[in-house]
RNA sequence: GGAGAGAUGGGUGAGUGGCUGAAACCAGCAGUUUGCUAAACUGCCGUACCUCUAAAGGGUACCGGGGGUUCGAAUCCCCCUCUCUCCGCCA
């Protein structure tokens, strides 16, 4: 959430910045925006007022009746009634305006960093940098979800029978290479620097408000209902809210976490043409790295954690690009995304397989995550998490770009994971 | 699922209607003392909003959340949530 004192003193940069990402009617709701808390400061004052002439006379009371002068006491009684009533109204008005001044505020996206380039649709993304060389497969290389077939390593009728489509089962060296795959990730996390966690899998409400995913994307997420749960998207909401509410103290900054999780997206609608096999599914895996960076130093943080993923990428000996993604095309919470896609050559295109985002201060003031700063005041942290990284579409490129008539090879590195070299 | 207990500041923990935004202790910060360390002593030490300001200051709200009683509530009443203990069930 954008904070109001920043909407207030740097209104145009703010509207600009809505502009940028492609937010209709920003001028109007930011001036709707305005409009509600300058109605709501004024009121605000009026009721401390009332209040502060309430808090005096209780105690004028107080004294009287101590000292045993009854009617002095009732005289000073009868003036409150006044003030009650006023106090009331007063009260009334205000969580009306504060109701509508934060549902007006959560509309709004996060404003764009000013290296985020202008545009609304994929192909205005920016392309940073290409690296490795695109493989030159044979005619007759197969696509994943023909090669999981042949080497009976993903069953996709198997999961729709126990669960519905988009939900596979990863058997025999597939199931071993997912599981290589996620100590493989989170083994070089660790040498990172990143500490590891597990943390629940289904998040309360407040935790989906905090990160970003509450109110506006619930359809995204499955609801765990008889409990008012959550199955998580990305261990980006259980991981980031473990510091909700909190106040850091500056020596334990940055806070650098990875962790493993499942991840459940509902993807209602998107269900199409270019997402058979792994290219989109209901439930998978992945690794999230995440970092908490006192806000001057949160950009540094982004480029790190860029590498790593990059690191890992060059690991697994994948090509792969990295996007810097457009105003438009960004996610509602980010300040600026990058996306790295690996190149699937039998399908021949590009596949996310991370988007790495600083959001600044825009999660931090849901979470009201906060440090003391060097002047000691308080004020907000900035968030960063990356994909690092999602499995299926790792494992689509694996597949397809490792593919021999005598099997499927493997990435060196991942060869003491598994326990064989070749599919 | 059944029964009971509880939720107070960074921590422990007092506080059952009136200068209590909250004792005390611990931790933390700044000093004094000190050959060094330790100890002792003094002061400071919650958050948010508003107001004022050079700074200080002032006002309001907040003792799990919401509502109520009252001139006045951390303290009394109601509802909700969560935690703990015992029993049951169970990986």
């Amino acid at each position: 959430m954008l904070q109001i004192a920043v909407i207030r003193e740097q209104t145009d940069q703010v509207i600009a910045g809505l502009l940028k990402k492609n937010y209709k009617n920003a001028a109007a709701e930011v001036a709707a925006v305005l409009d509600l808390d300058q109605r709501r400061r004024a009121i605000q004052a009026e009721h401390d007022e009332v209040q502060a002439r309430a808090n005096a006379l209780a105690r004028e009371i107080g004294g009287l009746m101590k000292s045993g002068d009854k009617a002095g006491a009732e005289t000073l009684k009868s003036e409150t009634a006044e003030l009650k009533n006023k106090a009331k109204q007063h009260q009334e008005e205000l969580s009306s305006l504060e109701e509508s001044l934060q549902a007006a505020l959560v509309k709004l996206p996060n404003t764009p960093h000013a290296s985020v380039p202008e545009g609304k649709t994929p192909e205005d993304n920016e392309v940073v940098l290409e690296h490795g060389s695109i493989p030159n497969l044979p005619e007759a290389a197969l696509p994943h979800w023909e090669l999981i077939k042949k080497y009976d390593i993903i069953d996709f009728e198997l999961g729709n029978k126990i669960t519905g489509a988009g939900f596979p089962v990863y058997k025999n060296k597939g199931a071993r290479l997912q599981r290589a795959l996620i100590n493989f990730f989170l083994d070089e996390a660790t040498k990172a620097g990143y500490a590891e966690v597990q943390p629940p899998i289904l998040v309360n409400e407040a935790s989906g408000y905090g990160t970003g995913q509450l109110p506006d994307k619930d359809g995204q997420m499955y609801h765990a209902t008889a409990d008012n749960y959550y199955l998580i998207p990305t261990a980006e909401v259980p991981i980031t809210n473990m510091y909700r509410d909190e106040i850091i103290p500056r020596e334990q900054l940055p806070i650098k976490n990875a962790g493993y999780t499942p991840c459940f997206r509902r993807e209602a609608g998107s269900w199409g043409a270019d997402v058979r096999g792994l290219n989109r599914l209901h439930q998978f895996d992945k690794v999230e790295i995440v970092q908490i960076q006192e806000p001057e130093k949160s950009y540094e943080a982004l480029e790190q954690m860029s590498q790593h993923i990059q690191g890992l990428l060059q690991k697994l000996e994948l090509p792969y690009r990295v996007l810097r993604l457009c105003g438009g095309d960004m996610s509602f919470t980010s300040a600026i995304t990058y996306d790295m896609e690996v190149y699937s050559a039998a399908q021949k295109r590009w596949l996310e397989v991370s988007s790495c985002s600083n959001f600044e201060t825009y999660q931090a003031n849901r979470l009201k995550l906060r440090y003391k700063g060097e002047n000691g005041k308080t004020q907000l942290l900035h968030t960063l998490n990356g994909s690092a990284l999602a499995l299926p579409r790792i494992v689509a490129a694996i597949l397809e770009n490792n593919q021999t008539p005598e099997g499927i090879n493997l990435p060196q590195v991942l060869h003491s994971y598994c326990g064989f070299d070749r599919i």
